[in-house]
DNA sequence: CCCATGCAGGCTGTAAACAATAAACACCGC
DNA sequence: GCGGTGTTTATTGTTTACAGCCTGCATGGG
């Protein structure tokens, strides 16, 4: 059991694109350069990505030397990882029996909409306030780029295309206000939204609304309007919410666990390996 | 260089009051079952203190053996307290050099006062709303006993009673707000700034001026008036930001070191042992 | 037939050892 | 004297090993 197959048969750690060498060694420098930042965070990443993918589901614990053996490395790096996931609020650990993956109960994935509206709401009024009179500076162009290409995905029916954008967009707000708490609380609960439901909703039809509701918003942004601003962005947050928990109320059940760290809804044991 | 001296000469991690039994293995045990937590806890619990009291000033590197040593732990624990710690953004930790104390600069607390406005603004119309038609309620009187406390404060000119009651009324309001997230998301900014600014304001005048300000705010929140409320919440904390910044202003340039890991300023090593 | 007790296994919490990086220092050529 | 370079040392990143806790199952008593 000691540090054999260093890049595993499944390397969930080749982030970068650096392809398998052949050899080890060199190989593993390089990727290690090329990473240039502690395992854990790598571990995170993988682990987030498995808990986006759902191979680590709701309930389910994170077995610490079974994805260290997953991953290649050992328990320490897992360890950190599942603590800053721990802080991330994607994860709860108990003493003694390990770090379960929560569940999003619907009471707080609205109380996180809400709490979303009004940092979204506030970063839309302060970006608002600070274009003014700068319309066509390369903020707006920006801002505006990302609108026309979601419109262009509306068009077309290109879901995928629009969800990227759609995040860019309100990235690119949030980022543009200037307050960089501010937009590290919002990214940090969208986040953790977007991982811990798996994207239940999302019909083209709340695409077109929602494609509405950006222009409205962007107008707003673009006229230096800030409590204008400021209302349309809150509302489109909320609007979001009411979209998930229409989606919900239908026949998706799946968000319902409540976020009590149960080992499991069904017998079956962690199915992440 | 063993685990001689678990309870080594100054025991920082004995927070719940254990007092020191003349064994060692017995009185260990009998903390550990009291602590009921990992011990990466307590060392973060342990760092807070040393943050706040100046031990560990801003700038200064976090050295894990010296600390482990210090709180007679090993290096694990205290790493993972390092991380949670980075977490909260009291720290910054940089690849193969460790973890720094950061220090807030004048730009991001007035940023945190800004975001703890919306969010206790937010919370204060909630509450408002929550409490329509329960101006006897439980609630109301609770929050009703803390301003109460803090006039007698106020006369006495009790400036430490005041302090802590005032942090009391601003927890007591976004606890009873209903949205968790947002709460979380409000204490632990205060905390941050708490920690890494050393109190450097708090005269007896700006006491009176915030006192009148919660008088106000709380008036609203109990009529009922949801706006009025976030509006007085609002500018209760962006008072707070300027009388900060009016203290740092004139004489007090402590917090004026950038956030960059220099080593420290003087060229003495870290003070914290 | 149901429930308490004892035991075994797996897993986490913690500690100590090993590897690798980065800063500090001395040395050398110019 | 001065800039560059090799070496040394302290410190972090990672791994491995050990101890304690929790869980699940089997067994025996009610």
């Amino acid at each position: 059991m000691s540090q054999r197959e260093a890049n595993g048969p499944d390397a969930v750690l080749a982030s970068t694109g650096e392809a398998q060498g052949q050899d080890s060694g060199v190989s593993a420098l390089r990727a290690r350069i090329a990473a240039r930042q502690p395992l854990g965070r790598s571990v995170q990443a993988a682990l987030e990505r498995l808990i986006e993918s759902g191979a680590l589901p709701p309930g389910a614990r994170l077995n610490e030397v079974a994805l260290a053996a997953q991953l290649g490395v050992s328990r320490g790096p897992v360890r950190e990882a599942a603590r800053a996931l721990e802080k991330d609020g994607l994860v709860t650990v108990i003493l003694n029996r390990g770090a379960f993956v929560r569940s999003l109960g619907m009471e707080e994935a609205a109380q996180i909409y809400e709490l979303n509206a009004v940092l979204f709401g506030h970063a839309a009024a302060l970006l608002a306030e600070r274009l003014k009179g700068r319309r066509d500076g390369p903020e707006a162009a920006t801002l505006r780029a990302t609108v026309a290409r979601m419109d262009h995905a509306v068009e077309q029916g290109a879901l995928e295309a629009f969800f990227t954008d759609n995040a860019l967009f309100h990235q690119q707000i949030v980022g543009l206000c200037g307050n960089q708490p501010l937009q590290a609380v919002y990214l940090e609960h969208t986040r953790k939204l977007l991982l811990l439901r798996r994207r239940s909703f999302d019909a083209a039809g709340n695409m077109r609304v929602a494609n509405a509701e950006h222009h409205r918003l962007l107008a707003s942004i673009l006229a230096g309007k800030a409590e204008p601003a400021r209302r349309h962005a809150e509302a489109h947050t909320r609007a979001g919410r009411a979209r998930y928990l229409a989606a919900i109320a239908q026949g998706n059940a799946a968000a319902e666990t409540t976020d009590t760290p149960h080992e499991q809804h069904n017998g079956k044991e962690t199915p992440c390996c």
